[in-house]
DNA sequence: GATCTCGTGTCCTTTTACTTGACATAGAGG
DNA sequence: CCTCTATGTCAAGTAAAAGGACACGAGATC
């Protein structure tokens, strides 16, 4: 029934369970967002959309802040004030794709949480999809002009690397609680660079990859969680 | 899949079309929202979203000016600038609403293009259930204290009236261009009132309602369609 | 019936956010 | 070498919102 239409889809919290078609959002409790809060969020999210619309058409090297500010319809000045220096602004872009793919993860691990090792290889399997069919990551995989954003998922990727670690360890404690934390931040980490390493450079179909990965990675989380159980 | 990710939920130029799950939205052309003009909507968005939450609370004659803006994180002041006076805010809450009726109706027309009776009937339906769950609605039509919003519905409902018909008419047209559009206006107007009427005394399942009104009006859909093809 | 209280609607001042134009700097290309 | 262009920053100007104040009218209280 879509009968409770829609709360306005622009004062979302976050755009993280931003899909349930059309039905009574938000109805639950105080889960309110000022305006200004949300006018900030909208200012940046403005900012970065026009950034990958932008990255669709030509190289990252070929777009100026200019142009970025004006696809947004805001001044160059406001770009820079909000989102900082070029860099800066390619972080945050690279840090925020990277946010939504870790909500796919974390569905994917959510809907196998009896089961460790597919949900590994479901996770990693609708990571790699995803990944592969982006467009911002194909931009930078895929094409010339884009080097200064590929650093920052290699070279360059330690904000990437430790934050998505560091998510990806707050999912694995919340759906294996008995996981030692220091066990989930290995496990993370290491699935991060994984995770990353195969994104740039892909090998042969996603599901075969991310079973190869469970099996390698399989055994030790159900160690950890037979130690746990003792 | 999911692969590519969900544009901003923020920016989108209408809650029309914000259903699609997570896939890649406005990916298409110029669709394109300047930053400001989008805070301005969802500037009146969070204002008018925050009555409606207060109004599942208390009645809407207990609610006050203050009281919105304050649910908004808005000053008084703004309230008043961008939506005018208690009396118009109410205009414009009701008419939002009535908006997002109009476009489920939208859908259930387009999705019986081929027989404009069951059209008619679907969409009717669609309307009364959509009507006898929506949160605004039921505050209206059952609760107390809520008569000043009654009356944008009946007694000074022509901005009401007036506009449903006309996006209804233009929902008819665009679904059979052969009708004249005197007759399309003629038609629409008595289904908004029809079905304000039902909204706000229901009478019995809401289906069997909607097939009636089909039973009474098929017929004259039918007859000018026949005439239009001759 | 006079007073008190409270919400409305408006005016005005202060503060914040965005725009605009300008400029120093550094790298690319003629 | 010089020009052209993009970056990053500054200061002045403008628009928007916040915050305070007040007149007005309606209900309540005494």
């Amino acid at each position: 029934m879509l009968a409770t239409f829609a709360r306005t889809a622009a004062n979302m919290p976050t755009p993280t369970a931003a899909s349930s078609s059309i039905s009574s959002a938000r109805a639950g409790a105080g889960e309110r967002v000022p305006y200004s809060v949300a006018a900030r969020e909208l200012l940046r999210n403005t900012l970065l959309d026009a950034a990958c619309d932008e990255l669709q058409q030509r190289r990252w090297a070929d777009i100026t802040m200019a142009d970025i500010a004006l696809a947004a319809g805001v001044s160059r000045q406001t770009l820079y004030k909000e989102l900082g220096t070029r860099e800066e602004f390619a972080q945050v872009l690279v840090m925020r794709e990277a946010d939504r793919f870790l909500v796919a993860v974390e569905q994917a691990v959510h809907a196998h949480l009896d089961d460790p090792a597919t949900a590994l290889s479901a996770a990693f399997d609708v990571f790699l999809a995803a990944a592969a069919e982006n467009p911002l990551v194909r931009t930078i995989v895929h094409g010339d002009g884009a080097e200064e954003l590929l650093a920052l998922f290699t070279t360059h990727g330690k904000p990437l690397v430790d934050s998505a670690a560091e998510r990806l360890t707050a999912v694995v404690i919340a759906a294996w609680p008995l996981i030692e934390r220091r066990d989930a931040e290995l496990l993370s980490e290491c699935l991060v660079r994984l995770a990353i390493s195969y994104a740039a450079l892909p090998k042969g179909p996603t599901s075969m990859t991310a079973a190869s990965i469970a099996t390698l990675l399989g055994p030790y989380v159900e160690r950890l969680l037979e130690h746990a159980a003792a």
